[in-house]
DNA sequence: GCGGTTTCAGCAACCGCTTTCAAAAACATT
DNA sequence: AATGTTTTTGAAAGCGGTTGCTGAAACCGC
């Protein structure tokens, strides 16, 4: 193990001389500077980041709390801080907390906590009222993605809006008994703002909306499109909540013989991965998760404010057509 | 920030005392024991996991290396590794290293060393001879994932016996003239595997071997069936190398009007999240990554032995029928 | 109640790095 | 050349735990 101090002895410097070179901090001259850091490299100098982050109570390592990582979404959201990560010398913590698992996010934070993380990046984890008071009081700054955690900056789609557009966009293509499936009208965020924002939607037009709940996977798609399905008067176009549920949507159709989106259109939401994958492609309200990631990234370690709502659109491909 | 010096002070012990009573490292009485840990949690105190990391020289941080997130593959054994990881208290470092970039690979390697990690579970990761022998050097165990890393213990599956079932799979069940899709035969690991043994398969019946090549890609399979149904004799059956391989050869039939399986079938490899989202659902060779993810973190941490082996088996859907 | 053993707790050094303060060296000014 | 100013370096304390060593206290059998 090569220390500062094996540096400085070979370069006959003390090893606070060392170590401002090493950080930068000024203070030495051009010659010792040379020195120590040729002598550093030859020596394969590997900082010990737990000594360094000991003195300076914090650490160039932020946690990024997820439910789980299978959900489609949260692998590109990953990608994108990781990538921003890695371009600004910070490191990601990992720990999944779970659906709705108080005891598994508390372990979490504390994890966070004892390893002084110097921020929080939470993708889509919703915080009971006994782990928000504890993250207040550990004062670590925090980042939501997906959510809104109260008294956090957060990053999302205008939920609301969204809907509205991918409703209207539907109604704009002739389609008129439109259901809305695969979410849940009981979540007070992203749930219950899309089912405003497709209630608005057809509110104008004076038509019923008809909303199948579910938790927005493949099997709720599925039985969303095969309850719908069977109702004396089929809709012509389904809304889903996910593109995962889309496409249990466009799978129960394939299994019926329904062509799509001729006999069913669908309009997807995400533009995640699974969108390109089923067939037809999945015309789908896009969320750039990417993007959202890095943006989340940067606003927690750069402290730069956050745009109040992320640019969201529609990703055309074959699965909505005309009527 | 609470220390042990204040729970020392508090409890009218030293912190060494305090120390030895939150480490269970014995030594204390009954009474002791009992007041520390009470004033402890009455305070909230939270170790600095720099300091005593410092002083251990290691810490219960396990580092994950990744190429990316986003492959179909990555989110399960990601989760089978941090549910691993949550039950026995150690974190998860989380670093993409790209595909093939070896300064990047270096870059995160100087990262686990840096944060002395106690180990490294690389998933799919390929290593080259400077980034090995820096590894060699930094004595850190790694369990390597899909991949063989020289010198090191690895869980995969056995890829030639696998592609072997496969495509013995596909004869047993009437298919003939069977082509080997989107995967790469210069890939020494899995790749050439895989190719090994769908030929030996195909050799005891003197069918004559049909390989497309292709990076495993949805778009690749895609690519693939395009060409294999263009040619003169098109094949009754396509394995291939990968569940979004197949769900792109599934893409491309569902355009052409074909049926799968009655008109191709298509076997794919992984068992991934995609096999059940297309339509119709994949018959596949399953890895069980969760469980692959579990087996190397706890190989890794434990340093218990690792089966030769992992087991795979096909998963049967509907894309494979009989002839 | 006494020597001997075991248990319990304190002291102090240390992990590797950072940072303040002071001293020394280099440089500039008159 | 003497003084003042700035730059460069060193010494030392400390970050928060851990641990070997030592002494004190408690317990044991006789």
């Amino acid at each position: 193990m090569v220390t500062i101090k094996d540096i400085a002895k070979q370069a006959g410097v003390t090893p606070s001389t060392v170590s401002r070179v090493l950080n930068q901090s000024g203070g030495y001259s051009d010659k010792t500077r040379q020195k120590v850091l040729q002598i550093a490299a030859e020596l394969h100098y590997q900082k010990n980041e737990a000594a360094s982050n000991l003195v300076a109570q914090t650490s160039n390592v932020i946690g990024v709390l997820i439910t789980n990582a299978t959900t489609s979404f949260a692998a590109p959201i990953i990608d994108g801080i990781e990538d921003w990560a890695y371009q600004h010398g910070i490191r990601i913590l990992l720990a999944h907390c779970g659906l709705n698992d108080a005891a598994r996010l508390k372990a979490c934070l504390d994890l966070m906590a004892g390893q002084k993380v110097s921020g929080i990046l939470s993708i889509s984890v919703q915080f009971d009222a006994t782990n928000l008071a504890l993250l207040k009081q550990l004062g670590l700054p925090l980042v939501s993605l997906g959510v809104k955690v109260d008294g956090y900056p957060t990053v999302a789609i205008d939920d609301e809006k969204a809907a509205y557009t991918g409703t209207k966009y539907l109604l704009n293509r002739g389609y008129r008994r439109i259901a809305l499936a695969a979410i849940d009208p009981t979540d007070p965020q992203t749930g219950q703002a899309r089912c405003h924002g497709y209630q608005r939607a057809l509110q104008k037009t004076g038509l019923a909306p008809l909303i199948i709940p579910g938790d927005y996977s493949f099997q709720a798609g599925y039985q969303a499109a095969k309850q719908l399905w069977q109702a004396a008067l089929p809709p012509e176009a389904i809304f889903a909540a996910s593109d995962d549920a889309a496409a249990g949507i466009v799978f129960y159709a394939q299994s019926q013989g329904l062509a799509v989106p001729e006999q069913l259109a669908v309009l997807g939401f995400d533009n995640s991965y699974v969108a390109d994958l089923v067939y037809p492609g999945l015309t789908t309200v896009e969320q750039p998760f990417a993007q959202m990631g890095q943006l989340a990234i940067e606003a927690l370690v750069m402290k730069t404010p956050l745009p109040d709502q992320v640019a969201y659109q529609i990703k055309e491909r074959h699965s909505v057509g005309w009527r």
